[in-house]
DNA sequence: ATATGTGCAAATGCTTTGCAACGCC
DNA sequence: GGCGTTGCAAAGCATTTGCACATAT
């Protein structure tokens, strides 16, 4: 139920060699000028699925905005980004997860689920300029 | 330049009233159920702007789109929110909050920020309930 | 009096979907 | 050959915006 389309793949392969979080239309950009024909409705149906089964992670820009990035970790993890040029680096954080779980627990939720990004300006961005801009 | 209109002053108490986060579209139709004739763009533009001022917390749901409330705490805080009714917990925790500006620090990351929020089902939902069937 | 705020409807921008053609398995 | 996939364009949504009119101060 999963076949191995020229669509797909490269798909898979346009998101291996990126590493920054993309929207769903700057990854099909991408696809056009490496030359490869695929329609937008085919990427959103793509990264969706690929959402869905973890091989890639999603994070909901501000305005609203859907991101796309294939994670070294495919297990929970969060995200620093980079506001200025979008660099991610991972990390897990167990303490918090404990917390976070203990604070539900302790109001009596259920089925939980959460987002924690951390963003700032990477060691390249961060130096001298100061006043940086809040990009997205 | 800020006047005290009959429509915003309908919305500010629309939000005092209400405890649990809310889409701009719900908060408008309460206002039209309490009987103010109010334009939904005029909502929109007024929680815009509340937001900007901190008058009012908004939070990017997973489908993107954005919910109001007026929070108790006015500082820094975070939410423990039910994905069913929108009911709303605020929560510190100034452990995560060490804890992840020790790791963005390791990574040489400055001027930071971030977005932290929990979704759950509150007691009233969580339950045995059949309709309980979508966890995103 | 006049700058602001409002209403409506049209316009945006991202994402989804209907449906016929297409191509893996 | 059959059924998942794709493309295209139309449809959906939440939100924004242009503009004429209304109104707080």
């Amino acid at each position: 139920m999963q076949r191995t389309t020229r669509q797909r793949t490269a798909l898979l392969d346009a998101l291996e060699r990126q590493d920054d979080f993309r929207s769903a239309q700057q990854i099909h950009e991408q696809l056009r000028a490496d030359g490869e024909t695929v329609g937008l409705a085919t990427v959103y149906r793509n990264l969706q699925s690929l959402a869905q089964s973890g091989g890639v992670d999603v994070l909901v820009a501000d305005d609203g905005e859907s991101l796309y990035r294939q994670c070294a970790d495919s297990g929970h993890h969060h995200h620093l980004v980079c506001r200025e040029c979008g660099r991610t680096v991972e990390f897990l954080a167990p303490e918090l997860e404990a917390a976070m779980t203990a604070i539900a627990a302790d109001h009596g939720f259920t089925d939980l689920d959460h987002t924690l990004e951390v963003f700032g300006l990477c060691p390249e961005h961060g130096g001298a300029s100061p006043e940086a801009g809040r990009s997205r």
